[in-house]
DNA sequence: CGGGACAAATCTCATACAGT
DNA sequence: ACTGTATGAGATTTGTCCCG
């Protein structure tokens, strides 16, 4: 709840239409912290949500209640400004609390309105002195929309219009209308006007207000003299035209002035063109004409001839907040039945998934109480490569063992064993949940045992609990669900053994795995999660849901993600063309420690092992870019001659038969390796020749290919790994072991030239 | 604000199991 | 034989409350 709090407190001051950890933007959270930097530094909310944007997680959320959605127009002003403008005069905005685009639109849509017009409608908030500042806003938001062409008339741009579209307004927006009154006084300098039926047509007059009777107004008629689009009204007395009723209006108590144009007007029909109090109208006496700034006169034609049409057809008037509708359907819901309930509606297959468990709870029902036997069973194909596929399957028999209907589903997302297995037994569930006298088969003890405690255990379960689930969290949940609100008819739960001798099982077992050749009539099923009571949001990965306890996903994520970027760096750039076999190299760091201990003596190994694993330990060209002034003559400590690289450690002339001398050595202690097992026949020349022909057997530094540098640095071939595996047909234990034997003997043997090489230039550092 | 006590969460490791 | 996952034990880390 005081999430809830904080989170409205956030759409507040960000000026969002819903909740914040719905739609806001990653970049927009970088502005947003520009514009508000007291109020957002170090902002806790503002920050998670930023973190999961970055990382791709998103939250799914469950109700419409919880989108926190304000309920107005369809284009957000946001959407049609420009960000750098939008988010430039957000303070203006947010100020003069316009949120869509129909708040500074005529009601048809097609021209802005008037600052002034904006300040006169009912969301006009408190308005802050700072006028300036918003007016500036303004203008740079006006530059925006309206097209350059027609600016006095103040139609919008087309981009503009194509981004809002046109439609009729269902209300008049917030514009307040004053009509006048029996009460009102009579008033003398302010303009008014009103509707006058004129055979079939009706029409607008302008004018004075020239007497108040009781429930007529009799109007001294204005014409127009200026064009309807203009920023001004210019209105003349009128000499005398069709409209005039003079002689039908009869005697009038204050005549104060020679009238030509008297027009009479009920009283409901009439309005005030501006408030009088604050009547802005300067004469012109030599014409006697007056000029009205400020006002546009199709706008306000627009805003009557809307609340007439709503008046003669009130059908087209509507709220645009719409929250009632949103309760009503909520009510709907609880008429469902369990299946339409929990499985998902698809858009494009018809519910085929639905109609199909319908069908098959209908048969059961025809059972009439006579016991039914349900088997399940999951598979998964391909595990633990791409290609991975998993299908669960039901078969439903009754009491002489006929088979009554056969279901079954493809898994999506997170497909694993046990996903399967659960899949089909909610299945089972849900098809079951008005059924008596059934007993449902499995050979999956963690769902007996694990069904068999949510049915046994008593205390009450919080989201917290469910969350902690180890897998699968959403769907156990719902199986919860199921039996603390008493939906289901809780069935019998049997354990049988995997691939016994149960003759149905098996059958079971044998067409699940047909179903992968042949896909015609495997459903598909997803579950309306959002019908959990107990769950309101739901964090999602690239729009996936995730059903792992979090902390564990993130771990995982986070390994992969570290993993991807190691291996992405520019320096492995030639391991991604010829392959490593990084599980012996990751091994072979390990230094085989406990995870709990650590001395000094691995510590220092490590540290140089991966130095050495990034080419990064400290030779002559290396110390340049540190101190450049001292090393720039110098080369090689061994040989004097040439730069010393990394690579040229190695390959320096002097260690030239130092170096024949390790590879010799380390290609016969890998043999000695593999005859300890004393398992393994093979051809030791086979090795040798390996060592021969590829390039890893050389001492030379290439971009492109494995060689015997990059075998000091701790990479196993992948050609020598498999070389292993399948022509000596070892077992991954043994390459594991002899691969970290070997990289643990080469480097041993090659630290020693280093080593020597170091006091070599420790001597030469001291002269 | 830091430390102590306690509870809960998390981690690693070893092992078991099912499927391929 | 290999793979991925589930599970439990034991150790460590993290969170919470209370106190001075």
């Amino acid at each position: 709840m005081i999430t809830k709090i904080r989170l409205y407190n956030l759409q507040q001051l960000l000026f969002l239409n819903d909740n914040p950890i719905y739609s806001l933007r990653e970049k927009d959270i970088i502005r947003y912290k520009k514009i508000f930097t007291t109020q957002l530094k170090n902002h806790y909310i503002l920050e998670c949500i930023k973190m999961l944007k970055t990382q791709n997680f998103s939250i799914a959320i469950n109700d419409t209640v919880d989108k926190m959605e304000i309920i107005g127009g369809n284009i957000l002003i946001k959407d049609i400004l420009p960000e750098e403008i939008y988010f430039d005069n957000l303070r203006s905005i947010k100020k003069l609390n316009i949120m869509f685009a129909d708040q500074i639109l005529t009601l048809d849509g097609k021209n802005l309105l008037t600052l002034k017009e904006i300040l006169g409608k009912r969301f006009k908030k408190f308005f802050s002195p700072n006028r300036s500042l918003i007016e500036k806003s303004w203008k740079i938001i006006e530059d925006c929309i309206l097209d350059n062409n027609e600016v006095i008339k103040r139609r919008i741009s087309i981009e503009a219009r194509n981004k809002i579209g046109t439609s009729f307004a269902h209300n008049l927006k917030g514009t307040i209308l004053t009509k006048m009154n029996s009460d009102s006084e009579p008033i003398n300098n302010g303009f008014i006007f009103g509707k006058k039926k004129l055979y079939n047509d009706i029409i607008l007059v302008y004018g004075k207000n020239y007497n108040l009777g009781s429930n007529n107004i009799v109007l001294e008629h204005y014409i127009m003299v200026n064009n309807p689009d203009d920023l001004f009204m210019g209105l003349k007395k009128c000499l005398g035209c069709f409209l005039d009723e003079t002689s039908t209006i009869g005697p009038l108590e204050r005549i104060h002035k020679q009238s030509n144009c008297l027009v009479n007007l009920r009283i409901e029909d009439v309005y005030f063109l501006e408030n009088y109090l604050h009547s802005h109208a300067i004469i012109i006496h030599e014409t006697d004409s007056y000029i009205v700034p400020d006002i546009i006169q199709s706008h306000i034609e627009s805003n009557i001839w809307h609340e007439h049409n709503f008046i003669i057809e009130p059908l087209l008037f509507k709220q645009d907040d719409i929250r009632l509708n949103i309760f009503e359907s909520n009510m709907q819901k609880s008429t469902q039945n369990c299946i339409e309930k929990y499985v998902k509606k698809e858009k494009f297959n018809k519910n085929l998934s639905i109609e199909k468990l319908n069908v098959i709870n209908y048969k059961l029902i025809q059972q009439l109480g006579e016991q039914i036997f349900v088997y399940i069973d999951g598979s998964v194909i391909n595990n633990g490569t791409e290609n991975i596929d998993g299908i669960a399957g039901l078969h439903f028999y009754d009491k002489d063992h006929k088979l009554i209907d056969e279901f079954y589903v493809n898994i999506e997302h997170w497909i694993s064993p046990s996903k399967a297995e659960v899949t089909s037994f909610i299945i089972a569930l849900i098809i079951v949940h008005n059924i008596s006298n059934v007993e449902i088969i499995t050979d999956n003890e963690f769902i007996f045992n694990y069904f068999n405690d949510i049915i046994c255990k008593t205390e009450i379960y919080n989201t917290r609990k469910l969350l902690k689930t180890h897998n699968n969290i959403y769907i156990w949940a719902l199986i919860r669900q199921f039996i603390d609100l008493n939906e289901i008819i809780i069935p019998k739960i049997t354990k049988i053994k995997a691939h016994d001798d149960d003759l149905y099982h098996n059958f079971l077992d044998q067409q699940i795995k047909g179903r992968y050749s042949d896909r015609n009539r495997v459903f598909l099923v997803n579950f309306n999660f959002f019908q959990l009571d107990k769950i309101e949001y739901m964090l999602t990965w690239n729009n996936i849901i995730i059903e792992k306890p979090i902390r564990r996903f993130i771990r995982y994520y986070n390994e992969i993600l570290n993993l991807e970027k190691f291996f992405n760096l520019r320096r492995n750039r030639k391991y991604t063309i010829d392959s490593v076999e990084w599980a012996i190299t990751f091994e072979f760091l390990k230094e085989n420690e406990n995870f709990l201990q650590t001395n000094f003596h691995t510590t220092k190994l490590l540290r140089y092992k991966i130095k050495n694993l990034i080419e990064e330990i400290l030779t002559v060209e290396q110390r340049k870019l540190i101190n450049f002034d001292i090393y720039k003559d110098w080369k090689c400590p061994v040989c004097e001659r040439k730069k010393e690289t990394f690579g040229y450690v190695w390959l320096c002339y002097s260690n030239r038969k130092r170096m024949r001398n390790i590879i010799y050595y380390s290609i016969i202690c890998l043999i000695e390796k593999i005859k300890e097992y004393d398992i393994y026949t093979f051809y030791e020349t086979k090795i040798i020749d390996l060592f021969i022909n590829e390039s890893f057997g050389e001492v030379k530094v290439d971009n492109n290919k494995l060689t015997f540098v990059d075998i000091i640095k701790g990479l196993f071939p992948k050609l020598l790994a498999d070389f292993l595996r399948q022509e000596i047909k070892m077992t991954k234990v043994h390459i594991f072991e002899t691969g970290v034997k070997f990289l643990d003997f080469v480097f041993d043997s090659t630290h020693k030239i280093w080593v020597d090489r170091c006091d070599l230039q420790k001597d030469k550092e001291k002269v």
